[in-house]
RNA sequence: GCGCCCAUAGCUCAAUGGAUAGAGUAUUUGACUACGAAUCAAAAGGUUAGAGGUUCAAGUCCUCUUGGGCGCGCCA
């Protein structure tokens, strides 16, 4: 096996030479694409992984799967680069699964190489694999962030620690939105407030935020500044009173930003240049014959790119559109030379895609090199019923509460445990009220567990270090389900880059913990002298165990606890 | 109105088109005199919202219906 490679990828890529060979010789294209992949099979088969192929194969070739079965089976049997690795293959007729079990050399090797890799294991090296840069949160700074921002925040983070753990360079960026009518409003919401405290009586301006956090800025600004025009930049005292406030709450998350990208740069001139980075922009795509002028805006034609609809790019007062700007963020980002760009947006941005795709192609590039993960919004149940959130109307819940009131890792490991996709609800009294319903404390004392088991051991000054690891001993079903579940931890990573969601992660936690609390009930670890050999394997094994869940916590931002 | 997403056990949710649809939690029963019972074992719980269709095979793909969420600005 090479160095890369994990067990599951590896098996997959051997099936996949014999299908190409197989195809070969049967005279058919090559070009037909059957995909391969191992999969765990249900608990009720009695085999470590399990592939189906030959349906596959039968489907994209019609023909009867009951005429190729053997004949492809035969094949697989023979193959030496698998009968290293596998054993007991067996091909189960009605459904035509291949079942098979790993050596287990193969298997000694893997958990060997967990103990000397230890947070390392599965890690590739540093930079080996393309520069990556992710967007996150990127809330605009008109307030605090509340809970939905947090389920960005944890996906985020933890897919940059996933990317960086699988070689990537990755860059996390905050894609700071200060410019624009919002920034007004904010203004006059601060103005207006700070003439309230001054103990003016003024009417309200038309729109305006109204959440408490505004009093606050005006209450500071006020007590800086005794007079309203003594303030030179009001927009910049408010803006950095509010990202102060942003990043204090990242920082509680424990996430810290590798680069904060103000949208109003992207206004500045470059030096020696009358140009900055939209007009260049726009003037390249004017050049390619992409925009037009109608009712005196700019458009630029997204349509011919699959978008439903065209596109302002400069309003008729002459300012750039929102879009205009992201356009050209999206070129900055592909200049600094990221090969990928991943952008954690919230669903609420759902509309937004298609435009930006279409941009892409119009670009002539290729639609991969950008990889929207979309969430759905948080939905906070509070006394039974649905709190809804708005910024404007200052009714939302601010992330820092949450934070403060459950911690910052019960709401990280919340946060990640369901797919991207799907509604995430977050019950706030359940997490606090009954912390045995919490999945987390479940991995947490299986860690303690073995933590425990490991102190007791090294007291009882059992002499077991030296003794290798037999892997024939540990032959329970817990046992083999166990080292099973150890030896995949580097697919399920693999899983969570190909879809990019870190929710494997959590899920498959959840499986080990449940596998060694079933573990740790049946096989009794110290033996007290009676059986050296099968004490020093399981020991091997629970430490195995724990190194696991110190890295997957690792990769979700969470910090294992040795005692609850 | 148009478009997109979701609907799976009482509840919160898993499940690259593949085997008897799985976890946690809630319910019932059992297990602590050498590693932590915040655990384990067992039972029970399902017409995968409904109706058609494609397929050797559908929770998954297609069509329609119902119910929920979100988009549809010269806002950002």
């Amino acid at each position: 096996m090479e160095l890369d490679d994990t067990i599951q990828h590896y098996i997959a890529k051997e099936f996949d030479k014999i299908v190409t060979y197989y195809l070969k010789i049967k005279g058919y294209n090559s070009q037909h694409k059957i995909h391969c992949s191992v999969v765990i099979p249900p608990k009720s088969i009695k085999y470590d992984f399990s592939i189906n192929l030959i349906m596959g194969i039968s489907h994209t070739l019609g023909i009867d799967p009951l005429s190729l079965s053997e004949e492809f089976f035969s094949l697989i049997v023979k193959n030496p680069r698998l009968s290293q690795i596998i054993e007991d293959i067996t091909l189960v007729k009605p459904g035509f699964f291949i079942n098979f079990n790993i050596q287990n050399k193969i298997v000694v090797k893997q958990i060997k190489k967990i103990l000397n890799q230890r947070a390392n294991y599965g890690a590739y090296p540093k930079n080996s694999r393309e520069k990556v840069i992710i967007e996150f949160i990127s809330a605009n700074p008109t307030g605090p962030l509340h809970i939905g921002h947090g389920r960005g925040a944890a996906i985020g983070e933890a897919l940059s620690r996933i990317l960086k753990h699988l070689g990537y360079e990755v860059v996390k960026e905050y894609y700071l939105n200060d410019l624009g009518n919002q920034m007004r409003i904010l203004e006059e919401s601060v103005k207006f407030r700070y003439k309230q405290l001054q103990g003016k009586i003024i009417h309200a301006p038309k729109e305006y935020y109204k959440g408490q956090y505004i009093f606050t800025i005006a209450k500071r600004l006020l007590h800086k500044y005794n007079k309203m025009s003594n303030i030179v930049d009001l927009r910049t005292e408010i803006i950095n009173d509010i990202v102060g406030s942003i990043k204090h709450d990242i920082q509680q998350l424990g996430i810290e930003f590798d680069s904060w990208f103000y949208e109003s740069s992207l206004l500045k001139n470059a030096n020696n240049s009358n140009n900055n980075q939209i007009t260049e922009i726009i003037k390249h795509l004017s050049d390619k014959g992409y925009t037009y002028l109608k009712n005196d805006v700019l458009w630029l034609s997204t349509t011919q790119f699959g978008d439903d609809k065209d596109r302002v790019l400069q309003k008729i007062d002459g300012q750039y559109t929102y879009f205009a700007l992201d356009i050209a963020y999206h070129i900055n980002k592909l200049k600094r030379g990221f090969k990928q760009i991943i952008n954690v947006w919230g669903a609420d941005h759902y509309g937004y895609i298609s435009r930006i795709k279409s941009f892409i192609k119009m670009l002539g590039l290729n639609q991969k090199i950008i990889n929207i993960v979309l969430y759905q919004l948080v939905s906070l149940v509070k006394d039974n019923h649905i709190v809804t959130m708005s910024t404007r109307e200052g009714e939302f819940i601010p992330l820092n509460t949450i934070i403060n009131k459950v911690g910052a890792n019960i709401c990280k490991f919340f946060f990640l445990l369901r797919d991207p996709y799907s509604h995430l609800e977050f019950n706030l009294q359940l997490m606090q009220s009954n912390i045995k319903q919490n999945p987390l404390f479940y991995i947490q004392y299986a860690y303690a567990r073995c933590s425990s088991i490991l102190k007791a051991s090294k007291k009882l000054d059992r002499i077991v270090l030296d003794v290798d690891v037999d892997i024939t001993v540990l032959n329970t079903e817990i046992e083999r389900s166990l080292i099973k579940y150890l030896i995949i931890y580097n697919d399920i990573l693999e899983t969570c880059k190909r879809n990019m969601s870190p929710h494997y992660l959590t899920v498959y936690l959840i499986k080990l913990a449940d596998v060694y609390h079933k573990f740790y009930e049946m096989c009794p670890v110290l033996l007290h002298g009676k059986n050296i050999v099968l004490e020093a394997s399981r020991l091997k094994l629970v430490e195995c165990v724990m190194i696991i869940i110190h890295n997957v916590f690792n990769l979700l931002g969470i910090s294992p606890m040795d005692t609850m």
